[in-house]
DNA sequence: AAATTAGTCTCATATATTGAAACTAAGTCT
DNA sequence: AGACTTAGTTTCAATATATGAGACTAATTT
């Protein structure tokens, strides 16, 4: 049931233990947890204490509940911080979000999965915050589509396994085979939109950030709404999301040094 | 030299070494680690390959460099909405600053140190979003001084020995003994001030919050700077800082349902 | 009070982790 | 170039650690 493939290792038994309790958005007893595990009862139990030991699960005593703690915050604020392309991209997402008046959002591929890891929100800019780390599906959204166009040939086909194609909506993609004829026209075109495919009513156009020597390094999005634009009107953003991809792409390489 | 007392476990020193990585905020060599880690290399070499597995650390191959793996940020999301105090405060909190136009901070106690899970600017409110997860210390700062107040003798007694008492500035306690003087009446007033203890020109009125029953859960501040106010003036907001540390507490019970 | 369920503990066994040492690869220096 | 140093990786026997069936206790339910 469980992803990941954990190999043996101690630790990616426990880290099975705290995807549990991550998945489920809520409090969970002990029995809850052991039953979504693949292991024995005592084994569940010590790995439960060990991450809590370890503060990276909390045990509430009255309500016997465990929920995840507040080290991931801790240890998170490091990894936006260095890991992800965020911090080095922010100005450039704002400009962009300032410029056109819309959504827009940053991504990054992690296994075969979208997580995005800054969201300029033009209404209410204060959901933002709180999406920082959601995870997405790469078949069927702008930033997905246009990664997996330039993730490269031998990665793409690992990927391209990892997707669930799920139905979200009547225009997502629901195979491998149509959503790479689409991946070609993006390859070509260096645009990917998201026509109403992960959720009725929302569209975005989407360009993937590269470095000089083609290497992904995640992609940028802006996302309306139906009510707002359509896709042709979208269109229009294809210049100067590709510049702010472009200035991204920059920003980046001066980085590594 | 790290921190957590790293019983035995096998987990425990697979996350000592994430902590080394997340320390230094950038990549890191296997070699800086191997040095700043208690292990002997082939242990640390082989502590290091699991956590790439795991993907809590990425290792680039070009640079032969280690960096925090996406799936904290991932895991962060999930600890964020369900562990912390941010979601469910965040309404009180954005009212709050709209209020009174200045910096809103909402904290909470890990380990004896502060916990920054929501920060709301006045000005530049872009900043926000990076500094959660921010860690500070507890005996110089107004959150960290709220919460000490009120997290029962017990507990303080265990915390007064964690923290490092080293003078950021010329105000800053230098000893468990003038904190604890001035904790004892921050339980009276049932309010702390942060009077340039951390950093010079910036001041803080904090707020401690607690369930019915007096639990500390966290601590909610109004930040600002010499130049815009005096700890005078920021008494002002006693009122309606209290206010909203009851209104917290309130939608916190009746949450755990 | 008996029965059910949830949570915790024990201990012999199996297994995964350990780390000294050896090895390879990649730089530095003469 | 070749010798020397340093960084990174692998091996393998010894050993510590994790394992899980089962027993036990605590808390609910009938």
């Amino acid at each position: 049931m469980n992803k990941a493939a954990d190999a043996g290792g101690t630790v990616g038994k426990a880290l099975s233990v705290l995807d549990i309790v991550a998945q489920h958005g809520k409090p969970l007893k002990f029995n809850e947890i052991l039953e979504e595990s693949d292991y024995p009862k005592p084994t569940v139990f010590r790995l439960a204490q060990t991450l809590v030991n370890q503060n990276l699960l909390n045990f509430n005593k009255e309500a016997g509940t465990y929920t995840l703690g507040v080290r991931l915050i801790t240890l998170a604020h490091a990894a936006w911080k260095t890991a992800s392309l965020a911090p080095i991209a922010r100005q450039h997402v704002l400009d962009l979000a300032q410029n056109v008046k819309e959504a827009v959002h940053l991504a990054q591929l992690d296994n075969g999965q979208v997580i995005f890891v800054d969201k300029i929100l033009s209404t209410n800019q204060y959901e933002t915050l709180a999406r920082i780390g959601q995870v997405a599906p790469a078949y069927c959204t702008g930033v997905g589509k246009a990664m997996l166009a330039f993730i490269g040939s031998k990665r793409l086909e690992i990927t391209l396994k990892q997707q669930s194609y799920h139905a979200y909506t009547d225009n997502t993609h629901t195979s491998p085979e149509t959503l790479y004829v689409e991946l070609k026209e993006i390859q070509k075109s260096g645009i990917a939109f998201d026509r109403e495919e992960h959720e009725t009513g929302i569209i975005s156009i989407a360009a993937p950030i590269c470095t000089e020597d083609g290497t992904l390094i995640g992609a940028l999005s802006i996302a309306t709404s139906t009510s707002r634009h359509d896709i042709k009107s979208l269109k229009m953003f294809k210049s100067i999301i590709e510049k702010t991809a472009q200035k991204i792409s920059t920003d980046a390489a001066a980085w590594q040094f």
